[in-house]
DNA sequence: ATAATATATGAACAGATGTTCATATATTAT
DNA sequence: ATAATATATGAACATCTGTTCATATATTAT
């Protein structure tokens, strides 16, 4: 009887636990915004970002800039592709690699911010 | 003699990879925002601190509304408040956690703004 | 067609990450 | 002091992640 959902004995907030317990976003808002921010979760792509805010770019640049291998560079530009944070285009050989929305630098500078406060 | 330093030939942009090497920051600077961007980037965390925009709440009141172990949420509390993005303060037996700057909700919103776009 | 170049991709591996379980600490009530 | 409660923490484990290596594909030049 009137056994209490939290906390074994008494509920800290028990009417707000109700409340954000019913309007809580589904699993999946909270997933895919996991995977968004997953790709900033990495200093490599974070320096390639940085590098694309600047200029579009091919695989071999940006090896270059950053001392790695072309295959590793290929691999993140693939995971920033699947997950829509760029884009890119061929031209002859290369194949450019830029930003694709604005939202992605705003994002960065966000985390800028906030590391710089 | 003028081996190109790009693509084994010819450099695709060989000036702008000069200057973006000069200009690139130290690797720890990307190492710091890679840190925080990890606490975004697990869907557990992201509704913690969903929640936390609402409310500073203690660690049954998340474990009740997230239907998770106390000991599963007082680990991610604890990721959390070492890398700054949440604050404490106990009141008697419970401990309420609550954000430690609004640059955190920015992010988050941030964030928002892009899946939802 | 063949060779050279730029990029992509699959498998494998080491290291990081999130949860669970068991246990410890801190506060309050008895 | 002892018991009960709220939270913290260490170890273990499975899963995920980023790089490397080897190889494949695509474009261009010969």
């Amino acid at each position: 009887m009137n056994k209490s959902l939290c906390c074994d004995v008494v509920e800290v907030h028990p009417q707000i636990v109700e409340k954000l317990k019913k309007e809580m976003p589904e699993h999946q808002q909270y997933q895919n915004l996991s995977e968004l921010f997953k790709m900033f979760a990495d200093p490599t792509r974070l320096k390639i970002l940085s590098l694309l805010f600047q200029k579009e770019l091919c695989v071999c640049d940006i090896a270059e800039v950053l001392h790695m291998t072309h295959s590793a560079v290929s691999h993140q530009l693939s995971v920033l592709r699947q997950n829509r944070i760029i884009k890119n285009r061929r031209e002859g050989k290369n194949i450019f690699y830029s930003l694709d929305d604005e939202h992605i630098q705003m994002i960065y500078n966000a985390g800028i911010e906030h590391i710089s406060e």
